[in-house]
DNA sequence: GCCCTCGGTGACAACGTTGTCAGGGGAGTT
DNA sequence: AACTCCCCTGACAACGTTGTCACCGAGGGC
């Protein structure tokens, strides 16, 4: 900029108002600080340009999802970013692979740069550590999970409310032995489902059919391996609950590996691309909707809202396909 | 960082060496500091930091790609996130939409903030707008689509032999009324792709149905019309070849709709998560390789590199699943 | 006992920009 | 003709940090 203003022959000062469009500087000498930006090949520097400005806003807001590839994360990120972008926030993003640790690390880096906000889904249990952000105002909104240890923005599924639907349906359709196959207790989303199966269970006065509880499978190979051993016990599942998207895809895997696609009944959570193709009944949350709403909440909080926490609840929606429709095998009344 | 030192009554060049880990601040003033820092839950300022530090890396990149819902997007970015983290480089992420403008706009903004360097799946049919920075030694690889008006790094498909592949695969089944489903030919992937199989057509010395091609489709909406239209036709094509992901979901759709889906061959461009359930042959690109490319070679750029621009080709397969494999019916020799 | 060395600390300027305020000159008014 | 007002422009400090260099005191060698 310095180099700019020699070469115009004009202050740096005259240079920061043309760069800026500020109004306020003549015909010619803006045509000529023009040029020499032109021939110098002058870039404007928005970091040292955020420093100085007092209101210190980067333009810039940090997302902590699972994994980027993921489609619900993907399709979260999408979400914000349309919901950002008529506002000029640009998004880091990173995958957390549920890793307490990284959780930590990322959220403290994205502080230090100073991001206007942070979209978390989190990997870890309690979020105390982020305490002295949110005290001092600091933009936070949680998705798809809800805070642990502090008090800030929310918006979540209802998980319990979908796990109980998917487990209501396959007890309506006369299923009892029921598979539960979810991710890892210390997930605050998957122990919400398998609190919702339960509860379904109990609405029946029906106990749960603990020895078809697996806990703790979060990959697709895990899932499929499972489903494989569930399927080859002596008193097998008639039906399946598959406790988040990659456990249902590996679910349909082993299924179809065995040719037990027809024959089995499956109830997967989280919608993802074509399985309306596969016929697959899913507990679907609206994560275009979920976006947009945490994006909403973060602008009002970047702009200045200092109103009490939040706390919104969105509903799943069951839509059934043809996969969880699939009644038991007629054996004895 | 200045009411820290006052606070543990030392100047702002110790506190500085304390929070940078510099050695050679002896134990009890470091404490001092620590225990000030932590009080006044004070946090390092990186933009302040990078703007004074005279290597400059801000230790983020900024990565434009086409839509960060769409699932070829989603893994690119997951493998460069993954291509960076041991450099502890963050990405900046943004969706073009296959948007000339946008691309320009976020090129520029990404540059004033001063990222580190550039992953571009280009937008825009020409580059020469970049030829600045490029020439001042600015790192840009391009992935997945070769630059045009600029020399700079890129790793890409060879588009052309994958479409070749796919209708020369079609057309050794027997096939030769095949649909031609492809993006606008703006996209350089696109007419790269249609050029491949034009050539598939020309070394069985066939012409091409122009009737049967539909150029400038993108959409899973526009490609599921389409088929439906084509399969309406007098003489309809017995075979589609889909010229991206989504157009080869739209396709399993219309032909799923009409019930067509085991007697219409379909090839599709790009494989996505759970097409092998569906039973699609596609070309496949790996995504991840590309993506560990791409971040190579910025990496390299960013630490110095300054030889030549390459340019590395990444050779597609065909995954036969059976949809392609469906021979045309016998009618007339 | 003097000088030198060296580890620890601090004062100051600088990174690239913008907010503040003062000054200069032309046009309009009395 | 003198004065006022307003529009442009520039000088300067400041944003939060770190590189540079100087200083100070202790310890060791002669």
């Amino acid at each position: 900029m310095r180099d700019v203003a020699e070469a115009a022959g004009v202050s740096l000062k005259t240079v920061s108002r043309v760069v800026n469009d500020e109004p306020g500087v003549k015909g010619d000498l803006r045509d000529r600080v023009l040029s020499a930006v032109e021939k110098l090949d002058y870039r404007h520097n928005l970091v040292a340009s955020n420093l100085r400005r007092s209101d210190a806003r980067t333009g810039v807001i940090g997302v902590l999802v699972q994994d980027l590839a993921n489609s619900f994360s993907s399709s979260l990120l999408r979400a914000l970013e349309d919901a950002m972008r008529p506002h000029k926030v640009m998004i880091v993003a990173a995958s957390l692979d549920e890793t307490t640790l990284r959780e930590q690390h990322m959220v403290e880096n994205l502080i230090s740069r100073r991001v206007d906000g942070l979209v978390l889904v989190p990997a870890s249990a309690r979020q105390d550590y982020l305490a002295p952000e949110v005290r001092s105002g600091f933009p936070v909104v949680f998705a798809d999970r809800a805070p642990r240890g502090i008090e800030t923005d929310s918006v979540v599924i209802d998980h319990a409310l979908g796990g109980f639907m998917a487990v209501d349906h396959l007890l309506a359709n006369g299923h009892r032995r029921i598979a539960i196959i979810a991710d890892s207790s210390t997930i605050t989303t998957a122990s919400e489902r398998v609190r919702g199966v339960r509860a379904a269970f109990t609405k029946y006065g029906l106990e749960v059919p603990e020895d078809l509880v697996r806990v703790g499978e979060r990959t697709e190979e895990g899932a499929r391996a499972a489903v494989h051993e569930l399927r080859s016990l002596p008193d097998p599942p008639t039906a399946i609950f598959a406790g988040r998207n990659t456990i249902a895809q590996g679910a349909v895997r082993a299924l179809s590996q065995r040719g037990e696609r027809e024959r089995v009944a499956l109830v997967g959570f989280d919608d993802f691309p074509m399985s309306d193709l596969l016929g697959l009944t899913v507990i679907r949350q609206d994560v275009s909707r979920l976006g947009a709403l945490v994006g909403e909440r973060l602008l009002a909080r970047i702009q200045g809202d200092t109103s009490p926490p939040s706390q919104q609840v969105l509903p799943p929606a069951l839509i059934a396909r043809g996969s969880g429709e699939i009644p038991p095998p007629r054996v004895a009344g």
